[in-house]
DNA sequence: CTGAAAGCGCTTACAG
DNA sequence: CTGAAAGCGCTTACAG
């Protein structure tokens, strides 16, 4: 008894399968379906027969095939450090997005990697750079020097806020610096004094770009910097608000600062939740600015007064200086193009600031 | 003058180069490097002279010509309509991070496609499916029923929150109408009457089993149905925001609802903003519950009471489902597995919701 | 245990 | 204007 025949998928149509219903060789099918430079040589009728039999057999470019001979398959790939949560954060939601655009925009596809550490899986990426991809974005807030230099050698790179400068890669950041300075400005401006920084990571150079800022605005105005209004915290949003909690704890019954600048609005959100725990109203009682425009900023209540990264904008930007270095990958070097590559920002005022309350308020006790 | 020399990137080594440094040839060191099957019939010491020719040589399999000759690329495509503000939503986010988790674990590489609209761009998703991907996993609440028979023959599908049941697609959803059901039970326990409910999109099946579960925990109890406590709207947090201002506008000096249930949390983010700017306090004056718990239902102030989908399982099931179908491809056909797989969902209390007011709120004038 | 041959589906010179 | 040949880098039978 013969083995039962599964009921196969039939395959799909090849050039030679559309050759053959149109009376033709497969590469002059090849010439007018796939290809952009000889498609003229055809003669009109054949032409016409090749793409009446390319339409009936649905047929379509294998793209493995002419990945192997073009040595391109047309998507560009997307590194994103998990960290601890193990998800993407907003932040990585707003550049992904302007990636996404951008990249169908130039007809590529898009694969996303995620690590989990920089440290412990760079050498992962190696392995993502087989052919795959033609390119890779790094995500590379947290990136780390050591990391930065097993980046393999045969893809082109490009960096989005890169924590180190890496050889030979183009770094798209933002004037950071300016932002937090702008912030505290702003700050100072609605006649705040006591201005109480939460920190991102230290040692990430997005952390000490806004500590930089910070510091910069206290002193352009003459206010001393503080030690005891400077908390220093993670970008993770839980620990923003574990940060806060302890220092309202331990400062029970001392002046309550009159605003918190926050290192990113995950922290912003966390110290909101610690602020309406004690009890304490935004901005009546306590100011809070945060950092990045990220969706956040936009869902608490109040919204919050924030400085905007063009994230979206910064992830397309990455795609092109990516695929520009993609099509010159033998010509000339990247050096000509400039690096970083450094975008503007910008003070949104919402409703999470105010004046400072005519009275100055005291810490309140919390529940441990 | 010869032409100057550009400075050739170096070509990434191939089998038969690593075979050349080993004094070998191309498909013993294929056996060794790459082959599973065959690896073991290789001589120790051939095989050891192999693998240290690979590894100076820096050798990498080249994905593209092993996917031409195994037809197997090993990565999944994720297909998503964006809808009328070109972002992912926290919804998708969700999804996606469970996708990308379980595609890691597999060994899989993750390819994202966006889609404005399904109707519109569904003839796109052939584009995708000529040999880059294996399977690709539909994120389809909003997918439509045109839309659905458009879909390639020569590629596996999964749906995730198939708007329409799709022919030979195992849909992965959630028990929503419960999950409506538990929440506007949960308000009733705690003592509320007047129970609003801001919808999603009508006739989307989301949006109706969350309206059935609404309808059918009222009936429960014996509360009548209160066309005027029954708000249209749809899952864009922006829709849900202005249906309940100009209901509040519409109703201004009548008496306030206990309650409102939101069908999404974005819908619920929009009603908290709304109700700040009237001066009503959430949950004091009304308590509000979400959907799904996603990002925004933490990072609102106050956070929200909601039901909580596993989106994130969900997404891991997709990849795990589609691998299988991929691996089946010509062998039993999915339909022994199930189809629908629906997952539990849970409420999850938070401080949105309490016991409603003593002294029931009335409407305050809003400005328009 | 190891190698020569054929082929995956396509494209790029090269002939005619 | 069109086709036969060679090759992209790999794997899978098939010989030896």
């Amino acid at each position: 008894m013969p083995p039962a025949i599964s009921p196969k998928v039939p395959r799909a149509a090849t050039l030679v399968d559309v050759g053959r219903a149109a009376g033709v060789s497969a590469m002059a099918a090849s010439a007018v379906l796939n290809g952009a430079r000889t498609s003229s040589r055809i003669a009109e009728d054949t032409r016409k027969r090749i793409l009446e039999a390319a339409a009936t057999l649905r047929y379509r470019p294998n793209a493995t095939a002419r990945a192997l001979v073009n040595r391109r398959m047309n998507t560009i790939g997307v590194a994103a450090a998990l960290g601890e949560e193990s998800e993407l954060n907003s932040y990585a939601l707003e550049v992904i997005t302007g990636i996404l655009a951008a990249s169908a925009t130039h007809r590529q596809s898009t694969t996303m990697f995620t690590l989990h550490d920089w440290d412990r899986d760079a050498t992962r990426l190696h392995s993502w750079c087989d052919g795959r991809i033609d390119g890779l974005i790094l995500i590379a807030p947290m990136l780390s020097k050591e990391a930065g230099k097993l980046l393999p050698v045969h893809t082109p790179f490009v960096a989005l806020h890169a924590n180190h400068q890496l050889p030979n890669v183009v770094n798209v950041e933002s004037d950071e610096e300016h932002g937090a300075y702008e912030m505290v400005r702003f700050l100072i401006a609605q006649g705040h004094r006591r201005i109480m920084h939460v920190t991102g990571d230290r040692g990430l150079t997005g952390a000490e770009r806004r500590i930089a800022g910070y510091k910069r605005a206290l002193a352009s105005v003459g206010i001393p910097f503080a030690k005891n209004l400077f908390v220093p915290a993670t970008f993770a949003s839980a620990d923003g608000r574990a940060a806060l909690r302890a220092w309202l704890l331990k400062h029970a019954g001392e002046p309550l600062p009159d605003a918190i600048f926050c290192a990113n609005d995950g922290i912003a959100t966390g110290c909101l939740e610690v602020l309406a725990e004690a009890g304490l109203r935004v901005p009546d009682d306590i100011s809070i600015g945060g950092f990045d425009d990220t969706l956040a900023a936009r869902t608490t209540v109040p919204q919050l007064t924030t400085v905007r990264q063009p994230l979206r904008e910064m992830g397309r930007r990455a795609v092109e200086v990516l695929l520009g270095k993609i099509e010159h990958q033998n010509g000339a070097d990247a050096s000509a193009s400039e690096n970083p590559i450094v975008f503007p920002v910008e003070l949104v005022p919402r409703a999470s600031v105010s004046a400072p309350p005519v009275v100055s308020r005291i810490v309140p006790k919390l529940r441990q």
